[in-house]
RNA sequence: AGCGGGGUGGGCUAGCCAGGUCUAUGCCGCAGGGCUCAUAACCCUGAGAUCGGUCGUUCAAAUCGACCCCCCGCUACCA
């Protein structure tokens, strides 16, 4: 049987700044997603990277004192550092200014301009020759660019456009059809957009800067940065005849911040329908961080770095509160306060203590080897957990295939209080009742293999005290559900997994 | 302004689409108790909400409808 393949991509980063709280954030999300469909058996690629074409990077090298490909390079190194820090398991990482992508994405260009998609225009408004880019009505204060205090001048200028018209219905179809854009309330809002008002053509080129990729034909023109950033999904995977593209393409999900729906809902279907190229199968549609009730904004300090967290915090720690706390379609906040609590509460205090109370238990009553079990399949709270441990990964993986990340590791949480309550109604330490560790030691197990996709390494730690073969996810997801350690099983000596913090 | 989402005990939250089993879920916090295997952890009990407001539909509404008040999001280059 032919393994099913599964390819996830993250928005490429602007590296204009350091990665913050939000960048990082999307980044764990893609990562818990793409480790579960490993886990669950499916053929994983994982793509991040960063958009390097963007104009504005010229004016932040210029801020900086440094050369634009100099800033680019110590910028985009951050973001990759930040990938590796937090355990993220992309396959791929690709910047824009690489050579791979600049040609894929002139090749996108031609073949567009080719199709007879990309006409020559004039193209015309408020132009801020400080910032050296066109403002619309509502970037201004009283009229002036805020940033340079000028009022920006009406210019007209030749450049390409795009017929983003031509394709109003097939995309509006597409979008129309379920699931495109998830969540459902994303997708109104492109839908109500469409049909209010309409697509109109798109200016594609820009020729009054001098960072970014050439149009290809006409090399005074610099393609708009959009649309080079979007190519990167296709170019990571060696468009148009690369290997990768071939086992790859289409992309199962675009995962996204809601304030870029417009262009991967929209404006990517139509320009790989001009290409004809294979349309993706979701647009992913995940909420923004706010930092203490604030909107995450470098200019008003409202920004957290994320490798200032890890000074403080295990990156496992930040994990679990990104991916738990956060409601994932929605908006949620950061503060270190409800970090710590989350931590504090509810990993350590009921999933960790649970964990380590078991193993100390089974060490310190059986010398580390795994009771055998006289006959709990008669007991009914017994039986009770045993269904627990058979039902968690099938309730999360429903979950997980509707992308409730935050609300399948809530299972996790509630299947721990379930087992501390077992263990306290049991009272092994007291009565001896090998039964109930033996379904406790089991539920370790359980819990080392469901939170892999969350906690990749403290999810090893779990399983090297357990001193099981291999890794968790050797085994895949659905082993999860079952009874696999065995009596006489010889666990390691217990350890604390998840600190006070 | 238009379109969309939401207002549930001190904080957050489930339920609402398919009205009754909601005398409303869970977590945090708070008060008391238990236990002591465990990382002052875990377990139990309790206080605390007429589910934004008004009106309506119905035998029955947190759940459906209308209107009003408040919050938030989207409206072409911000994860």
């Amino acid at each position: 049987m032919k393994q099913e393949k599964f390819y996830i991509t993250t928005a490429i980063d602007y590296v204009n700044a350091y990665p913050h709280l939000g960048h990082l954030y999307e980044k764990v999300c893609a990562d818990i997603i793409a480790r579960w469909n490993r886990l669950v058996g499916r053929d994983v690629y994982f793509l991040t990277g960063t958009d390097e074409n963007a104009a504005k990077n010229e004016r932040a090298a210029k801020e900086a004192g440094l050369e634009v490909k100099e800033f680019i390079d110590r910028n985009a190194k951050r973001f990759q550092e930040l990938c590796k820090a937090f355990n993220i398991s992309n396959d791929d990482f690709i910047r824009t200014t690489e050579e791979r992508h600049r040609k894929v994405s002139q090749l996108i260009f031609t073949k567009m301009f080719e199709n007879g998609d990309i006409y020559k225009s004039s193209y015309s408004g408020l132009y801020c020759y400080g910032c050296e880019e066109y403002k619309t009505e509502k970037d201004l204060a009283d009229g002036k660019c805020p940033e340079h205090g000028t009022e920006p001048e009406h210019i007209e200028e030749e450049c390409y456009f795009f017929r983003l018209s031509k394709y109003e219905k097939p995309v509006l179809e597409l979008i129309e059809r379920n699931q495109f854009i998830i969540p459902e309330k994303r997708k109104q809002e492109i839908v109500a957009r469409i049909k209010a008002e309409g697509l109109k053509d798109l200016a594609v080129s820009r020729s009054r800067i001098s960072w970014g990729v050439n149009v290809p034909f006409d090399p005074k023109h610099k393609i708009y940065v959009w649309v080079d950033a979007l190519v990167n999904y296709v170019s990571a995977l060696g468009y148009p005849d690369g290997e990768k593209y071939r086992k790859y393409w289409p992309a199962d999900v675009h995962l996204i911040g809601k304030g870029i729906n417009w262009f991967h809902s929209v404006i990517w279907p139509a320009i790989l329908l001009s290409c004809g190229i294979p349309l993706p199968k979701h647009v992913l549609v995940h909420g923004y961080i706010t930092i203490g009730g604030e909107k995450l904004s470098k200019s008003r300090g409202t920004s957290v770095d994320p490798f200032k967290l890890l000074e403080k915090y295990e990156v496992d720690a930040v994990r679990y509160f990104l991916a738990r706390d956060i409601p994932f379609f929605e908006d949620g906040d950061f503060t270190e306060k409800a970090l710590v609590e989350r931590v504090n509460g509810e990993l350590v205090g009921n999933i960790g203590n649970f964990i380590h109370r078991t193993l100390t238990l089974i060490w310190n009553l059986y010398g580390g080897q795994v009771p055998e079990p006289r006959n709990y399949e008669k007991d009914e709270e017994c039986l009770k957990l045993v269904e627990s441990i058979r039902r968690l990964p099938r309730v999360m993986r429903e979950k997980l295939e509707n992308y409730e990340i935050d609300r399948a590791l809530k299972e996790v949480a509630d299947f721990a209080i379930q087992c501390n309550r077992f263990l306290q109604a049991k009272e092994p330490w007291r009565t001896r009742d090998p039964d109930a560790l033996f379904i406790c030691v089991n539920s370790v197990r359980t819990l080392a293999i469901v939170l892999q996709p969350y906690l990749p390494s403290s999810s090893e730690k779990i399983w090297k005290l357990l001193n099981l073969e291999g890794l968790p996810e050797d085994y895949g997801w659905n082993s999860a559900g079952e009874l696999a350690v065995k009596p006489g099983h010889r666990i390691g000596r217990p350890e604390i997994v998840f600190r006070k913090i």
